[in-house]
DNA sequence: CTCCCAACCGAACGATCGTTAGTATGAGCC
DNA sequence: GGCTCATACTAACGATCGTTCGGTTGGGAG
């Protein structure tokens, strides 16, 4: 591993740990044990890591999406992606901290990116429940938006209680039976 | 209105949008007109502020489900939960912020009474569901625990969407709906 | 052996941080 | 008029911030 990879995942933990703005580059420098005048034989200044833990997030959690085949049924893909996503989440606890928490202390340009690379995974989630809908695998009076923002709810909020080696396919799975079926209900009819 | 309230509330403000550590004394003076060193006539210290929020976010969200009568369905308490956490949120969205992010900064003393206080609070809400199984509102086999989640998970994560003025009743009947019946099924069998 | 080059050191920069201290102002009460 | 008290000002404190820069080091390539 390059000495710059070293700097990003410390600069992750750290910053998931502290905060952006409560992280220091004295802090990090001494926690990969080197001055801090020399880290910058690596980066170009502290909005480097945090936009470099940005980067990895996205693609990671897109990713995710992206190995999910398109032929399955709605449903099935729902269930996938809370999967994916929350293997993400616990395999890369520390990179999907910051990139819940700290992305609004990126600098403006790459704020907007940001948010723009996020409303595009939103985007791709609500559309697996319109497409559900269409489909007749779910409810004809379901509401896309509501149902989306439930899943993103659940998965942007799983770093907070997930952790590292959990059963995240099991735990994805109890979570999409209780959206698909409900609290009230009996399981899946036959 | 008190200068020590007006500066909480400024405060909270500031706090929501640029974050603890992001937020100088400095900027907070010139938000409220006013030299920065003034300030300290009414503050003891930055982290004042910062727990002043904390524990009116506290108040706020207890203050809620407190409102609830215990003599209803353990269901009919669930939506009135998440009815009166999603107003408080709405009604004061930048306490709720704050309240939901900033917490990790307060210093380690009122860090520890804080996380007690939300544990408190998830633990009230993960009794709702336990209640409504064991009264047969809700099926038999649920578990309590990933019910609870899913619900904190769209209540903590609204600040990030909810805007204020927004139709918070309507918003949680919708989750509440989809929690109880599902995605899949029809509403409330007769 | 020489040269290169990435990595790092050590010191310093100006800026900003949270906080303190001493003083000034002005309204309300006796 | 004298007194208190909340409020605010100005100036400064030491600490820490992110960043810069010239010099040093050491291992690999030629």
């Amino acid at each position: 591993m390059s000495r710059r990879e070293d700097l990003a995942r410390e600069a992750a933990r750290l910053f998931a740990e502290k905060g952006y703005h409560g992280t220091s580059i004295g802090a990090l420098a001494d926690a990969i044990g080197v001055q801090k005048g020399s880290l910058y034989a690596h980066i170009e200044g502290k909005q480097d890591l945090l936009y470099e833990t940005m980067r990895q997030g996205a693609e990671a959690f897109h990713g995710a999406l992206d190995g999910i085949p398109e032929a399955l049924p709605a449903t099935e893909k729902i269930r996938l992606a809370l999967r994916g996503h929350l293997r993400v989440v616990a395999d890369q606890l520390e990179l999907a901290t910051v990139f819940v928490q700290e992305w609004r202390y990126l600098d403006d340009e790459r704020r907007d990116r940001f948010v723009a690379e996020r409303r595009r995974y939103e985007e791709r989630i609500r559309t697996l429940f319109r497409e559900g809908r269409e489909q007749g695998e779910l409810r004809s009076d379901l509401d896309e938006n509501v149902a989306a923002l439930l899943f993103l709810s659940a998965a942007n909020w799983a770093f907070t209680w997930l952790r590292a080696g959990a059963d995240t396919d099991a735990l994805a799975d109890a979570f999409y039976a209780l959206l698909v079926d409900g609290m009230r209900g009996y399981s899946t009819p036959a």
